[in-house]
RNA sequence: GGGCGGUUGGCGCAGUUGGUAGCGCAUCACAUUGACAUUGUGGAGGUCACUGGUUCGAAUCCAGUACCGCCCA
């Protein structure tokens, strides 16, 4: 055995009748931290010290990635489930003896924090700038500067969080998007990916967003149906004889048109096809066009084109030859361009719509205005809606890359759990559109282009070429594309020799949300075989998002968010993971956060705690049997051993099949419901009886079944669990979260006969309980009992297990019979298997009151009798059913019929 | 318009090889000297949205309907 390491001892000696997780939580995570548990070498080493066996020379590894989140605020539940769930899987393998990684880190979120910063200086909140500072007017060096000072902020803040969660990545190796080896690797896939022909630059319609006045990529652009107006308005005829009306539901970009476009098949507005218009307000003469775009039913059936403002008039641009005007500039305000009235240069776009309406109305050519709904898009961040924008900008082209992570799909080098979301990741894939990667913000990777001043000419590169003419291209780069980067270039990548990277990579898992599979998985199992040549991971486990008591999803600005680290406060870090592990369900629904199944974690905590402090006050009491002696074991004794068994086998399964929120209800059925319930109690008798021997080994049973409850909880629960195994007697190693995981290697307890027998005494301690309740009678009142059954093997149960029946229910007397005589006058009666349970109770028994309690009962049975009776009279049933199945019910239908005979004598005697 | 998910006791939810429906909270009754009132004990409460099909047998599989939610166009 291992000799004990100091661990920290301030601990009260005694263990307080409640649990109070503030005292512990604290020191264990520093212990832990401090003894390098969190380190997967450090871990692995212990482990194996810990079962005085030699490393393995080759240990099986596992690893995880952490999604890095961004430096912008503060956790938030989704985090917290997030890790959660992390941590174990994290925890699990780690006991299991493999060697664990867990990579923690933050991302830079581009715009997000490059917002968060500009908000807080033009609010004033950042010490020696004043109220309404802008970025521009303290310029890129300092503004970075505010930058990075906020994000090493945020960076402790959310580490801190992440420390009350308890989660265990190993903060050793903790790394940020623009560290200098991720930054590296994100130069380097640029010019890779640029020399192979998978980036590019080109002048297109993108996504703008005037908030932060940075392109973003389509998917950062969120759709909502909106109440607005679609605008009729009359282009005049050049020719001067009649008019089109055109509809649109954005006026102010007429500014920016350069045709009028019809359906080829309209049959009035076709024969205008080559005409030329004059556009309202600007002078200008634009043709007729016919395009089959054009809906013939919406509107008046003609279009204005403003390709430089719409992605569906910049496709009929192209092939129509049309130029594109670009009337907004990055603030999306109208430039100074003629064309454009003088009143309106430097107008915003919502105050330039009115206005241009107002015009128009002057001129008499607006037609019509009426309400219309349609789809607004606006950028995921600012909420701006968003100006679509001709621009230039630097463009992954993905179809190649995709169709590689397609084969990969269907090779199963990749899989998903819940297997659901595979559909979406495909759909996505297959219909995938390129990735306008390039952002107009200062915050985050520049990119690695140079510009020459003087030829105009384009270097992609790591280094600028000689020379004073080239500059660097000022834009910077998606955060999702160092994201996507991130499970090997944390690891190292693009050093193919680095230690991290040739033992962890592949990583096992990735956990994640679903909101980001298309932003973060895809990206990331694009580069991962792009440029390492196989998937980032093996499974993605995607859960639900975790909403309000109402279901609602939280936001900041619905103010119904939930602060994780309030909840630890209030309900203990162990009693909150508890809660939000037993909410995750198998197919990955949302969270709905109700607080009744968190609280029940706290409870539970105090349960556990409550039980350890009974079964420690015992084994300090005396001996504990070295080892198991078989010989003395009570049915009870290896009833509790084989659920628990039953139980480690189980949890196995369920943690190896990421079925969380079973494992954790698993593990509180257990640990309440047969062990506190049941075998706790039992046990206070073998432990009074006197017997040294008896004593000693029903120690070893307590010991043996704590010991292992806790290693099964730990995961999930950690800092509870490691202070009550510290207290234990006897243990292996410095820690339980190196302690070896329970297995069952082979069955040495599991024993269903003897489950069915204990299931009836069970049974039988109930119907006695009912019985006396009906009745009033104190629980500490014995009464004379008598059961009587013809069946052989209840009587044998009866008859060895009548301790622990006494036990349970105070009594008098038992006597156990096939038949009985000399049944009392006033006794009340119960059926439970093929058992007529008596209790008697001279002057207690209420005729009427035991008729009503015995005919309910009946009724019950009676329909299931029913029901069962007919299933077996069922020719095709009884033909097709399998064998087991019919056996059962045969049983079944017995015992219910012996049931409702006892039930009728008992019935008839009253 | 297409896709996905949900609909199970008062509320919130579990339930994957199809074999007589489970949990938490709430509720009713009883219990307070030894692990625990952050508790224990006993009870009550459901035709598993609806319709049809497959099957000996359906909450579970299939088809359709209704309502709710999400994603994509």
């Amino acid at each position: 055995m291992t000799t004990h390491q100091p661990f920290p001892t301030e601990i009260t000696p005694a263990l307080a009748t409640a649990f109070d997780p503030k005292t512990i939580e604290a020191k264990w995570y520093g212990f832990w931290e401090t003894q390098g548990l969190f380190k997967p070498e450090g871990a692995l080493k212990a482990h194996w010290e810990a079962k005085n066996k030699p490393l393995p020379a080759q240990p099986e590894t596992y690893s995880i990635v952490i999604p890095p989140p961004n430096v912008t605020g503060t956790l938030h539940m989704g985090h917290a489930l997030d890790n959660t769930i992390q941590d174990i899987f994290i925890r699990y393998h780690r006991m299991l003896g493999h060697e664990t990684l867990w990579m923690p880190g933050t991302d830079h979120a581009g715009i997000a924090t490059q917002a968060v910063v500009e908000r807080k200086l033009l609010a004033g909140e950042i010490e020696g700038y004043p109220k309404g500072t802008t970025r521009v007017s303290i310029g890129k060096p300092k503004f970075l500067e505010l930058v990075w000072v906020w994000s090493k902020q945020c960076q402790e803040s959310i580490f801190g969080q992440f420390r009350r969660l308890g989660i265990s990545p190993d903060w050793s190796r903790q790394r940020f998007t623009l560290d200098d080896g991720l930054s590296a690797a994100v130069q380097k896939t640029f010019v890779d990916l640029y020399n192979e022909g998978l980036i590019y630059r080109g002048t297109y319609i993108v996504n703008w967003d005037p908030g932060s006045e940075s392109a973003i990529s389509d998917i950062e652009t969120e759709y909502f149906e909106e109440e607005g107006h679609l605008w009729h308005i009359a282009y005049p005829l050049a020719s001067g004889e009649g008019e089109i009306v055109v509809a649109t539901t954005r006026p102010e970009t007429l500014y920016g048109d350069v045709a009028v476009a019809v359906n080829p098949n309209d049959p009035k507005l076709s024969k205008y096809v080559g005409q030329q218009v004059i556009v309202p307000l600007t002078g200008r003469t634009v043709p007729v066009i016919a395009d089959d775009a054009v809906e013939l039913d919406f509107g008046t059936g003609a279009l204005k084109i403003t390709p430089a403002h719409d992605p569906n008039d910049y496709a009929i641009g192209q092939r129509h030859g049309l130029p594109q005007l670009l009337i907004f500039n990055t603030k999306a305000e109208l430039l100074p361009l003629e064309g454009i009235p003088q009143a309106l240069h430097g107008v915003g776009r919502w105050e330039a719509r009115k206005q241009t309406e107002a015009l128009l109305i002057e001129l008499g050519l607006l037609r019509e205005k009426k309400a219309h709904t349609h789809r607004v898009g606006k950028a995921q961040r600012s909420g701006e809606v968003i100006e679509p924008l001709l621009s230039q900008q630097w463009f992954v082209k993905t179809k190649p890359l995709a169709e590689t992570c397609l084969k990969a799909l269907e090779a199963g080098e990749v899989s998903f759990a819940p297997e659901r979301w595979t559909k979406d990741y495909l759909r996505w894939m297959t219909n995938i559109q390129d990735w306008c990667i390039s952002r107009q913000l200062w915050w985050g990777h520049q990119i690695p282009a140079w510009h020459n001043t003087t030829t105009g000419e384009l270097y992609v590169g790591l280094e600028a070429p000689a020379g004073d003419e080239w500059v660097q291209d000022p834009d910077v780069l998606d955060t999702w594309f160092s994201s996507g980067l991130w499970p090997f270039s944390t690891m190292g990548w693009p050093d193919l020799d680095a230690a991290d990277f040739k033992k962890f990579y592949p990583t096992s898992l990735l956990v994640t949300g679903f909101d980001i599979i298309f932003f973060w998985v895809a990206r990331m199992t694009m580069f991962g075989h792009q440029l390492t040549e196989q998937s980032p991971f093996e499974k993605v486990y995607i859960h639900g998002l975790v909403r309000d008591e109402k279901g609602q999803k939280m936001s900041k600005s619905k103010g119904n968010t939930v602060d994780p680290v309030e909840l630890i406060e209030t309900l203990g870090c162990d009693g909150f993971r508890f809660g939000l592990t037993s909410l995750i369900t198998y197919g990955g629904q949302d969270i709905k956060l109700a607080k009744e199944k968190l609280e029940q974690g706290k409870l539970f905590a105090n349960k556990l705690w409550n039980a350890s402090r009974f079964v420690m006050m015992n084994l300090e009491s005396g001996t504990i049997a070295p080892t198991l002696d078989e010989s003395l074991l009570a049915p009870m004794d290896s009833w509790i051993l084989s659920r628990y068994e039953h139980t480690v086998a189980e949890a196995n399964r369920l943690l190896k099949e990421h079925r969380l929120g079973e494992y954790a209800q698993l593990l509180l059925e257990f640990s309440w419901y047969q062990f506190c319930d049941w075998y706790v109690e039992y046990a206070k008798h073998p432990m009074r009886s006197g017997n040294p021997a008896v004593e000693a080994n029903t120690r070893r049973v307590l010991l043996t079944v704590l010991e292992g409850l806790l290693k099964l909880l730990h995961p999930m629960m950690p800092y509870i669990t490691e202070e009550l195994w510290q207290r234990l007697p006897e243990k292996q190693g410095i820690s339980i979260s190196i302690a070896a995981f329970p297995l069952v290697e082979t069955a040495r307890f599991y024993n269903p006969t003897l489950e069915t027998e204990i299931a009836y005494l069970l049974d039988v301690v109930r119907g006695l309980r009912n019985i006396r309740q009906q009745y009033n009678v104190p629980p500490s009142k014995p009464v004379v009992v008598m059961a009587e059954t013809k069946d052989s093997a209840e009587q044998a149960c009866l008859e060895r297990n009548q301790v622990a029946l006494r036990h349970f229910i105070p009594m008098e007397s038992l006597q156990i019979a096939t038949t009985l005589t000399d049944v009392p006058e006033a006794v009340a009666s119960n059926v439970v298997g093929q058992t007529r349970l008596l209790v008697s109770l001279a002057g207690l028994v209420d005729v009427a009151q035991e008729r009503q309690r015995l005919t309910k009962k009946r009724e019950t049975l009676l329909k299931d009798q029913q029901k069962l009776a007919g299933m077996m009279s069922n020719e095709g049933f009884l033909a097709k059913a399998p064998p087991a199945v019919l056996q059962k019910n045969r049983e079944l239908l017995a015992e219910l019929e012996h049931q409702l005979a006892l039930l009728n004598d008992q019935l008839s005697s009253l």
